[in-house]
RNA sequence: GCCCGGGUGGCGAAACUGGCAGACGCAACGGACUUAAAAUCCGUUUUCCGGCAACGGGAGUGCGGGUUCAAGUCCCGCCCCGGGCACCA
């Protein structure tokens, strides 16, 4: 067959075309007499186009879900949006459209884009988080939890960005700042708030992080630790005089015979009963804290006059104000030992606070007064009445125990994690379906009145209260339980809690009567590979984790953890920062793929680097993708249905050919280095090139064959117009993954250098196999060895099979 | 400050368990084809020294030590970059 020109265009419109009109080439059907594999990335933020950062996810994914297909698995391999956020507002606000259409628009857009890339979703379990069909689950898991306990409200200081009129998650909050905008502090706002209970779950989010272990990245499961972050230790009441108990929480209670003062936070409620200057004072903390943002600052107190009694050795200590207590932390109040703490040791010497060290070294005495600097070591307690003696480990667990005894303490635990506050003052999210009723309070709204159907007409202003209190339609409700009027809940959902569980919603997306149905997840469930972005780290993947506990614990039958392995790809870059359309340095799909089209912007978004890695987005190589694919085509073109050459580099090209199947193969069953995949078939296109001359027809075939099915998973287009060159019918990515052969890959010759003191100084070919005592008497008969062995003496000799001779010599 | 990653040619990178450092691609240069250019095909390209040459010799994976016949890879101590957490008691 004359040789054709690769020309892009033509041949992915009309595959296009022809997949456009086969509905069911992706389906996935649960099917329980076969293996399931069910591959997801996670679901795009309908912004308006995707870019090349999101080609990159999807490119991964699509490889893996093709590649198993191949390899007969039945493949669920869905696409959704998450549709809901505060993007669709902002753009209501400034073109002056609902968010419903921007959205929406936004979604066919993007669509389209995921179909000119030929992502094998299937289609047919599309989500998108707006729609009344997804987010009536939300409420009806909100009503759940809410008759659980696990929904409640509160008054709470809650981060608040001015910028987006909205109060945040505390995982919402970066540096101090709003996750969305940079540069922009969060401020502390007192408002009442829903909250979930994340916490009833924080030590089995915990516990469970163990079963991730070796499937997840390490890099993500340390973070969620950090961010869970449990600390032991115990709460002691210290009475104030004129006041009551108060409650200090401490992980080092071995050192309470060390504590000078008691520290608490500007916002714990003794402040309120103190003299009007110094309620001022604490204010003035709470502002200038709230307004730095993160940082240093400079640790700043004023004693209160207030003493407080220490019931370990009955001492009385002063009680202070410090503006380094967190309120939200722990008690709000602390035990200061500045002898064994850094913080206390700094705020003590400043104030002028006694130090008084209890614990000393192992191996030395109680260090001598005065102290440079605050030694928080464990050690042996000192000076501490009946616990002297005592090693820290054993103080930390006996006094505990002790002073739960005596009722003045107990053992505990605190974790860093909160309650995630998921109101939002917003108008594009999902209603909280309750109803405030003036005589039966909080009434949440009866199931078969959902979903509370977010109202269409809406004025936007980006301003003031929540959008839906200029609604009066949707206000004014009678009270479900008593019908007198009352008034609806204006606040919305977090939009991450649209994204918590949507992946089980793809198992049974049509559900009307139910969130889904067991049967199907039991079958595709767990997630067998989630792909997604390491900047979900914390956010969305406890979130995830934690609500899939949640739904066990309302009665769904689900699994304990949703997803089996989770790979976090690195992020596009451009211009030195995350590809973002706030920042204005997107790359459009799109773009790339008018220009080269969809495979080579797939190719070159797995080539760039390894898929792991963060990758600054040049041009520059993407033109040596497209070079490839066109000599692939032009070659195969040429020699299909050609007579061929004599065959004496049949072997040679059989074997390479059948050495990068392997390799392939290897890389995606583990290390999922697709640049190097890549690499191997330019290697192979580069062999074939060389010796095309010389390879017979059938070889040619054979080979050609090959590696239409190592290209099927990562350029699909190219891959099918090749088959279909190739007189074959049907999806190729429906064809079995081929075996590679090993007789056929295994080389026969193998070239051996030979180290003399650890330099190479020869280089000898042998056939391969060689045990070592071949191999070394081999490369004593070599003459270049011989003659650079001359006069020496032979200490030692390292002969390695099929890798090196190493001669050591005097 | 603490906890994770990472530092290899002009550039993106490769080297999987210690065994030929720089595969593959970009860019650059040279050649073939062409009236010419593009495209294509074939070469060269870590660096220094010697040589017209084939070739020979030295250095080299952030820096300084170490282990080993052998170190990009392992150990110790630093420096730099990226990320996470950051008064968490």
């Amino acid at each position: 067959m004359p040789e054709k020109i690769y020309d892009h265009n033509q041949i992915e419109l009309k595959w296009h075309d022809q997949w456009s009109n086969d509905p069911d080439l992706y389906k996935a059907e649960a099917d329980s007499a076969r293996p399931k594999y069910y591959v997801l990335e996670m679901l795009p933020y309908p912004s308006g186009a995707l870019h090349i950062g999101h080609i990159r996810n999807y490119s991964i994914g699509d490889a893996l879900a093709r590649y198993m297909w191949m390899r007969g698995y039945n493949v669920l391999h869905p696409m959704g949006w998450d549709a809901f956020g505060l993007p669709a507002e902002n753009a209501a606000i400034a073109n002056k459209r609902a968010p419903r259409d921007w959205t929406l628009s936004n979604v066919e857009k993007m669509k389209r884009t995921h179909r000119r890339f030929a992502f094998s979703y299937d289609w047919d379990r599309e989500v998108t988080t707006c729609e009344p069909d997804y987010y009536r689950w939300n409420q009806w898991f909100f009503i759940r939890m809410l008759e659980k306990g696990l929904a409640y409200r509160k008054q709470a200081l809650v981060n608040w960005c001015p910028k987006c009129a909205t109060v945040l998650a505390n995982e919402q909050v970066v540096d101090g700042c709003c996750w969305r905008h940079d540069g922009t502090p969060v401020e502390q706002r007192a408002l009442e708030q829903w909250f979930l209970r994340t916490t009833a779950y924080a030590e089995e989010l915990l516990a469970d992080i163990s079963k991730l272990e070796g499937s997840w990245p390490d890099r993500v499961l340390t973070m969620q630790r950090n961010w869970i972050g449990r600390s032991e230790g115990a709460e002691i009441d210290f009475m104030i005089e004129g006041y009551g108990p108060v409650r200090v929480f401490t992980t080092r209670v071995d050192t309470i015979y060390g504590a000078t003062c008691m520290i608490i936070a500007p916002e714990h409620p003794i402040v309120a009963g103190l003299t009007a200057e110094m309620k001022a004072q604490a204010r003035g903390m709470i502002e200038v804290r709230a307004n730095e943002g993160p940082g240093d600052f400079e640790k700043e107190g004023f004693n209160t006059g207030l003493h407080a009694l220490n019931p370990f050795n009955g001492e009385t200590v002063p009680v202070w104000v410090g503006n380094f207590v967190l309120m939200g932390y722990g008690t709000g109040a602390i035990m200061a030992v500045p002898a064994h703490d850094e913080r206390d040791f700094e705020f003590c010497t400043k104030y002028g606070i006694p130090i008084v060290p209890v614990i000393r070294p192992v191996d030395g005495p109680v260090p001598q007064l005065p102290l440079k600097a605050a030694n928080g070591d464990y050690g042996i307690v000192e000076n501490s009445g009946q616990w002297s003696g005592m090693k820290s480990e054993d103080a930390r667990t006996e006094m505990a125990r002790h002073a739960e005894q005596c009722l003045f303490g107990a053992p505990a635990i605190t974790y860093r994690l909160k309650d995630w506050g998921v109101s939002r003052q917003r108008y594009w999210g999902t209603p909280i379906p309750v109803i405030h009723c003036p005589h039966c309070g909080v009434v949440a709204v009866p199931d078969d009145q959902l979903p509370v159907l977010l109202p269409r007409q809406v004025e936007i202003t980006g301003k003031g209260r929540s959008p839906l209190e200029e609604v009066p339609e949707f206000v004014n409700v009678p009270c479900p339980k008593c019908g007198s009027p009352a008034k609806r809940e204006t606040d919305t959902m977090d939009t991450f809690v649209d994204s918590s569980w949507y992946f089980y919603r793809y198992c049974d997306s049509k559900n009307s009567t139910k969130p889904f149905d067991s049967d199907k997840i039991k079958y595709w469930f767990p997630i067998d590979q989630y792909i997604g972005g390491v900047e979900h780290a914390i956010l969305h993947l406890i979130y995830s984790r934690f609500w899939t506990k949640m739904m066990r614990d309302i009665g769904l039958d689900v699994p304990d953890e949703p997803v089996k392995k989770l790979f976090t790809q690195g992020m596009v870059i451009s211009n030195g920062t995350k590809m973002s359309k706030s920042d204005g340095n997107v790359v459009p799909a799109d773009d790339v793929a008018d220009r080269y089209g969809a495979d080579t912007a797939r190719l070159f978004a797995l080539f760039a680097a390894p898929p792991e890695k963060d990758v600054d987005w040049i041009d520059a190589g993407v033109e040596g993708i497209h070079r490839f694919q066109s000599r692939v085509y032009r070659l195969a073109t040429r020699n299909i249905g050609t007579p061929g050459g004599d065959g004496s580099s049949d072997a040679k090209v059989l074997r390479k050919a059948h050495q990068v199947l392997r390799k392939i193969t290897e890389d995606f069953d583990s290390r999922w280095h697709f640049n190097t995949s890549i690499a191997a078939m330019m290697e192979l296109t580069n062999d074939l090139y060389a010796e095309e001359a010389t390879i017979s027809a059938s070889a040619m075939e054979h080979v050609i064959g090959i590696f239409v099915f190592l290209l099927a998973p990562f350029a699909p287009y190219l891959a099918q117009e090749l088959w279909s060159e190739l007189g074959r019918t049907g999806p190729v990515f429906r064809q079995p993954w081929p075996a590679f052969d090993a007789d056929l890959a295994r080389e026969t010759e193998i070239e051996i250098p030979v180290q003399i003191n650890g330099k190479i100084r020869a280089r000898f070919t042998v056939p391969t196999g060689l045990d070592k005592a071949q191999l070394e008497a081999a490369a004593r008969t070599d003459e270049k060895v011989i003659a650079a062995l001359d006069g020496k003496t032979i200490v030692k000799v390292i002969a390695v099979p099929e890798k090196l001779v190493n001669v050591v010599v005097k």
